[in-house]
DNA sequence: AAGGTCCTCAACCGCGCGTTA
DNA sequence: TTAACGCGCGGTTGAGGACCT
């Protein structure tokens, strides 16, 4: 599908450079220098245009090419055009096998974050490797796979473990910036969301948009900004700022929604009949106990500022169940894997879930972090007071809650089995679920707990010793397998989407038997 | 062979950030 | 201080080829 295979070439008449007379087909109202600003595919001869006017002048001052070159094209479309097609360091064809493998990694470590993975790959453009992954993704999904494969999934997590111990979280008492990263971020207005939309999401359909949300990463991002400051910036760079400000919005300014209430639309929905657990699960309590006690923190702790700004207008397209971000493993390294980052990642949800707007997003309140001042860092250091002062309570609520009806063994038994039914929309406890995020979120900042003591490691090891050493590798076997529990898509599709108890071995198998061949 | 569907990917769009005047 | 501009990024769209029935 070249496009300047395209036999219209003679559209731009060779040697236009510097001449006004390119236009025919334009495309939109916008006009430049040289008339009506063309769109869609570039002809050799534009090409040829551009090609010779970068070459003599450089790159750069994009719009200076459109003015000077005697292209009808947007400087923007000129930049996209060399950089994707004209570039003389560019690679073309397909990837290689190395190359595939590489941008799972950097997809694993950064998720969609295209224009750093094609730096990391020379000759590939941002958009090659967007393109290469959604089509990869959507082939996986259709299959019911994994995104990742395990050996990934453990290299990533060991990274990230790498960086975290780098910058642990003994940087929280320097940045209060850092703080709010915790485990109390919780997009509980996402949850809240499902319910209020599920009605957009009729059990039959859930298949792969189910599949969707639960592949999405945890906010590794969030686990990236605290670990490695990602790429130079701060904490929530990572996400996409505009999102953050868009949709991010609607994720926390409810914080003060019950979590539990927030899931039972989701439990519901899938029929499960695990409203009672969800509520009970302690995550719900825990939440409400943070948060709602104070329900300034509860703004004030999102990264990077993601009080409610208003209501959030724009999260309120009905399509946030169909997006199909696949977040970072990293997301699901750090805050899946890893005590620091127990909750399902903000950016995944976030991205996954436009909000609709709620009551809450107005309830929401500009946080003081916000302001930037310094009453903001007073008030954050108030809040990681009282984010320490509720973390016993919190924990123990989770340990009373009923969630714990759920015996570990039985709970991954069936988890386990359960991952390899991704497209199952029927339910598993999706208090299980939560009982891997529970005790992460009950976790403390001044106590980065042991794999020991908090449940969710305790989960993964029990997984581990229930999983075929097959699917990871002998040697990666446990590792591996914690890291496939601690995948949100696991941990979702096993706990919200699918009854417990219900569960399809074959697919788990085939899913199993997948990673060996389809890498 | 024709029509329909799926798949790929180039290109566009909207947005935010940084710089500059 | 702020508005304008340039640029880059990520998400989405749609044309066209491949494949299927």
């Amino acid at each position: 599908m070249s496009l300047t295979s395209e036999s219209e070439d003679q559209m731009v008449p060779k040697g236009a450079i510097g001449s006004p007379s390119i236009e025919e087909t334009s495309g939109g109202g916008n006009f430049g220098v040289n008339g009506p600003l063309k769109k869609g595919p570039w002809t050799t001869a534009e090409d040829a245009i551009l090609h010779e006017y970068v070459t003599k002048h450089g790159e750069g001052n994009w719009n200076a090419v459109q003015k000077h070159s005697g292209l009808a094209r947007c400087g923007k479309s000129c930049r996209l055009r060399w950089a994707n097609h004209l570039r003389p360091d560019l690679k073309k064809g397909a990837f290689t096998p190395e190359e595939e493998r590489h941008i799972i990694e950097l997809h694993a470590k950064m998720g969609n974050k295209w224009a750093r993975m094609a730096a990391e790959l020379p000759g590939r453009t941002d958009n090659e490797i967007k393109n290469y992954w959604n089509t990869r993704i959507k082939r996986r999904q259709r299959a019911g796979l994994p995104i990742y494969p395990p050996d990934i999934c453990l290299q990533a997590l060991n990274e990230n473990k790498q960086s975290e111990n780098v910058s642990n979280f003994s940087s929280v008492d320097t940045h209060p910036d850092l703080l709010p990263i915790n485990s109390f971020e919780i997009p509980a207005v996402e949850f809240k969301n499902l319910e209020l939309n599920h009605h957009l999401y009729p059990p039959p359909l859930l298949d792969v948009p189910a599949r969707s949300l639960l592949d999405i990463p945890a906010n590794g991002l969030i686990v990236q900004g605290l670990t490695s400051s990602y790429g130079g910036k701060s904490l929530l760079s990572a996400v996409h700022p505009a999102k953050r400000l868009r949709q991010s919005e609607s994720l926390f300014p409810g914080l003060t929604t019950s979590f539990s209430g927030s899931f039972t639309g989701c439990s519901k929905y899938y029929n499960d009949g695990s409203a009672q657990n969800l509520q009970s699960f302690g995550f719900s309590s825990a939440y409400d106990q943070n948060l709602t006690s104070d329900q300034h923190s509860s703004s004030s702790v999102l990264p990077g500022g993601h009080a409610p700004i208003n209501g959030n207008p724009s999260s309120s397209e009905p399509t946030w169940a169909m997006k199909l971000e696949l977040p970072s493993l990293q997301t699901q390294m750090g805050s899946w894997a890893s005590p620091s980052s127990p909750l399902p990642s903000l950016e995944s949800v976030d991205t996954l879930i436009q909000s609709p707007p709620t009551e809450h997003t107005e309830s929401g309140s500009l946080s003081p972090r916000n302001s930037g001042l310094l009453d903001a860092v007073l008030y954050e250091s108030q809040s990681l007071k009282n984010f320490k002062d509720c973390t016993c309570q919190q924990t123990s609520s989770l340990v009373q809650g009923e969630v714990m009806e759920n015996s570990p063994m039985d709970f991954h038994g069936t988890e386990w089995e359960a991952y390899g039914d991704p497209v199952s929309p029927r339910g598993h406890s999706s208090a299980s679920m939560f009982s891997e995020y529970t005790p992460i979120s009950g976790s403390s900042f001044d106590e980065p707990q042991s794999l020991e003591i908090i449940p969710g490691s305790k989960i993964k090891q029990e997984a581990g010793e229930m999983l075929p050493t097959e699917y990871c590798g002998k040697d990666d076997a446990l590792n591996s397998n914690q890291m496939i529990f601690s995948r949100p898509d696991y941990l979702l599709a096993s706990n919200c989407f699918g009854p417990k108890g219900d569960h399809n071995k074959e697919s788990f198998h085939a899913e199993r038997c997948s990673w060996g061949t389809s890498w």
